[in-house]
DNA sequence: TTTTTTTATGCAATCGTTCCCGATAACGTG
DNA sequence: CACGTTATCGGGAACGATTGCATAAAAAAA
């Protein structure tokens, strides 16, 4: 099924004019007589006319789209982050498509061809949890491509970045384990390859330096999948339950890994672990024990990234500076991260 | 900043060839020489040659891309839709874009209309709560354009249409209830517009009706803004206990408005009412009273919205035979509907 | 050798829009 | 009266790709 709208041409011969002085008439151009613009707008109207955007961006070479490429939209802290670009980008008159690459390298790949290809005029991205080879960014990025990171950035390319300040998320949490009471405090984070993951890694060790406790690298699991493999965090658990070390208290770093983490402790029936994880859901008032969460600002990051993005498609020259914006977490106490009384069993 | 790709010209430049026979080369036409073909291939490859979309959307007058609009990404239901639909779209080369109405009829209506004047080839559209004037649905279903409505549908445009059976998820939880041995039984709803609210709704008078319970007005609660307002799910929970039939037990009808009503119930310390509720979160389990929950087919939605689409935008003649698929709901019993035994208080 | 057929390629139109050039007329100026 | 201005408008190329038709050369058949 096509779908005819009415085009210019059409105003066109209807008014016995050729295209360019309907083209004209329609922008207010002032080449032409009041008369005629009156004439063109009013029909325009009448046979509600609207400009084909798909000839506009053949044209222009421009799409007023912007593309967005997450790891998952089902994730608070994403599904925050894109209200956050949403509007703004709204605001600017730019439409915005989203792609989840569900923390698969691959499928970011062909999402960011995807939408170069349909020419958006630039792309937000952050990056997947198995993503090594920024190859193919690389070279859009030199061919003058605008990109902007946000939340899992990279070194290797340089251009604007926003990300939350995940060292000082990471040492205020660890930090007030620390003074709660909990002396081996465990690690649970996201693929090593991320950003994220080594900030927030830094973070916990500062902490555990800045107070004496040592650093044991047992303390620290991986999920290579982001917590997308249910499966990969269970075991993480369990392997730290397996260790001779057993720890007191958890430090989770990803919003999935935080929940299925507290599913597998409530299964576990470790009801004395402390737990603090870094997550934007909204409930975690509601669950069995209180959550205490590392909160960033999802909303907020996703506006400066989306502006910077408008920022450097609107200029005129090529960008060279860049700047990375850095947001600050919020802790929100509740009852998971206390020290509970012991109990005897 | 502009961005110059590859296109069939330079390819034809550089090998001295027209661009038909770049193209016929390209789609491997039989009337292009073996040698010829290999040379062009070849050097495509070499550029990195990609084929420009929107030069074909222009010709081809049509877009490869489907448009969804729903209420709110971050809502598990709606995210788990969309993966549905992107994985149907994905693999029928369908590029997909969302956009979100917040609930508002305004929002509504702009994101269409932005998405039609992009192009797109159809619309997936859930009603915003909002919505009672559908005349720009209309319009554009009576020019032959493309739609089908999912979860949220309307009985006013006639096209393929998916949901899930929520008058038996709904009779099935009310009875659940009524079973455990609660009585008064208290429904807070969605707006009244939609037709889930109707359905749901209808499913749990039936359940009462079943069983000889009268059905009492005062227990059943709208909220107009499909609980994007927390207030208003307050109100409803407040208005309820200030009656003079207080409920034993509270039948929810979507996932925000569950979850604001656990929280409620956990402030006011109500622990004894018994709670169910329409919400597709993973999360029900680690709650402080695991949730009793309806879970709808969220993923099977998306994806049979999306197939019967793509049948509708692929059909050479107009489709005039319509259906109404309907999935099956899910009731996952936990504590959170179970009768306690009664407290001294 | 001539005619026919086959093979391989180019030309030009098309999609909807903009915009650079020209073209035409009315008008003013020296 | 000749020429320059100004105001209005049209012609046509361009954006990138596809495709029906024409055409040239080569191969096959007569």
């Amino acid at each position: 099924m096509k779908f005819d709208s009415v085009t210019i041409k059409d105003i066109a011969k209807e008014l016995n004019l050729s295209t360019s002085t309907v083209s004209r008439a329609l922008r207010g151009s002032h080449e032409i007589s009041g008369e005629t613009k009156k004439l063109v707008l009013e029909l325009a109207e009448k046979m509600n006319y609207r400009p084909n955007p798909i000839a506009l961006s053949l044209k222009e070479r421009r799409s007023r789209a912007i593309g967005v490429v997450v790891s998952e939209i089902a994730n608070n802290y994403f599904s925050q982050a894109i209200n956050g670009i949403e509007s703004i980008a709204y605001n600017r008159g730019y439409h915005v498509i989203f792609t989840q690459s569900h923390e698969s390298q691959e499928r970011e790949k062909v999402n960011v061809q995807h939408l170069v290809s349909r020419s958006v005029d630039g792309l937000l991205i952050s990056l997947s949890s198995e993503t090594t080879d920024l190859a193919f960014l690389k070279d859009l990025h030199e061919k003058g491509f605008p990109i902007v990171f946000f939340d899992r950035i990279t070194d290797e390319i340089e251009t604007h970045k926003v990300r939350a300040n995940n060292y000082q998320g990471a040492l205020n949490a660890t930090e007030h384990l620390i003074f709660q009471g909990f002396k081996k405090i465990a690690h649970i984070t996201n693929s090593p390859f991320l950003s994220i993951t080594k900030e927030r890694l830094d973070g916990y060790k500062a902490a555990l330096e800045k107070h004496n406790l040592t650093y044991n690298e047992s303390l620290v699991k991986y999920c290579n999948h982001g917590g997308m493999i249910v499966g990969e965090i269970e075991e993480a658990v369990a392997d730290l339950y397996k260790a001779k070390m057993k720890p007191d208290a958890i430090f989770t770093a990803s919003d999935r890994i935080t929940t299925v983490c507290l599913d597998v402790l409530k299964r576990k029936q470790k009801k004395q672990v402390g737990l603090i994880g870094f997550t934007n859901t909204n409930l975690g008032d509601l669950f069995l024990t209180p959550l205490t969460v590392i909160r960033q600002p999802a909303f907020e990051i996703g506006q400066n990234a989306t502006e910077l993005l408008i920022q450097i498609i609107e200029s005129k020259r090529p960008v060279t500076e860049f700047e990375t914006r850095v947001l600050d977490t919020e802790l929100i106490i509740r009852e998971s991260s206390l020290k509970k009384p012991p109990v005897t069993n």
